[in-house]
DNA sequence: CCGTATCCACAACGATACTG
DNA sequence: CAGTATCGTTGTGGATACGG
């Protein structure tokens, strides 16, 4: 990666959108919530459990999640069954899954020693799916072989 | 996404690897410090002043991130110049980016109207780069098109 | 089930001042 | 330039108990 981009501009602090990112999902329980999240859990007790938080922390983070914009909370209720609610990623929410993967796979390589207990894989092929940075010639690409550089104004 | 994975499994917190890799980049100043360090940035005063967090806390994260070996101090000097430190990623920290250009990434998405302030590009062709899910077989991965599965043991 | 209320502990952080 | 010391504030979170 080389600095191209003077380090000294407004850009770094006012309009950097990893800071933006981290007011959003900056708490570890709210990636542990998304993480759920995204293995299917619906319901606020599974999600308390399965992310190991105490309620009232679970409660506070769906909330401020839902609030965001990343889950929607939902009532439904089966034949038979009593009114209940469940919890489901938005768009916006979903498209925040290849962080949590890019955070899976540094951890599977430099936290555990049989490389993580959980595999991605494509549905239709099979195929163990990583995270990548691919330019948009198709070329994939290394830490080192990075530019950065402002954008332009749109428009 | 479909839940293949049984939920109650000791999977899930023991060893998750989402989870530790926030035990060791859980906070919002950790994050910032390795953009910082990204961007290109190596010296004490200068980490600070550009993730505009305090003197007490960046030293706090940079003696943190080092001792996990994300980033390792050095002491250098320059011709006629006095003995400085700096900072600079590891391997294990530089393998970091894709989690933080998947944040910044989403950020730009769905956080700032204008796309986000910095472009990543590919040095050697010049093309956008972006942060992509794919598998062994070449295919890009949706979020809706992935299957969890446990990772069978090696060996 | 799906939460809320209360209380408490500790971590994270900023501000400020100071040192080799 | 590269930090440490001190203080006060807020955020994050666990434990426990309770209510619709």
């Amino acid at each position: 990666m080389t600095g191209a981009l003077d380090p000294r501009g407004a850009w770094a602090a006012d309009r950097c959108t990893i800071a933006k990112a981290l007011d959003v999902v900056s708490t570890r329980s709210a990636f542990l919530i998304l993480r759920e999240a995204f293995y299917g859990t619906t319901r606020f007790d599974d999600f308390a459990a399965r992310a190991r938080i105490s309620e009232p922390v679970a409660a506070a983070r769906l909330r401020e999640l839902v609030q965001e914009g990343l889950l929607e909370r939902e009532d439904y209720r089966e034949p038979r069954q009593r009114t209940r609610q469940r919890y489901r990623l938005t768009a916006k929410g979903a498209d925040l899954f290849p962080a949590l993967a890019a955070l899976m796979q540094w951890g599977d390589r430099w936290l555990d020693n049989r490389g993580g207990p959980v595999e991605l894989r494509h549905r239709d092929c099979g195929e163990p799916v990583a995270v990548e940075l691919r330019c948009a010639a198709g070329h994939v690409i290394g830490t080192n072989e990075l530019d950065l550089a402002r954008r332009p104004r749109r428009r």
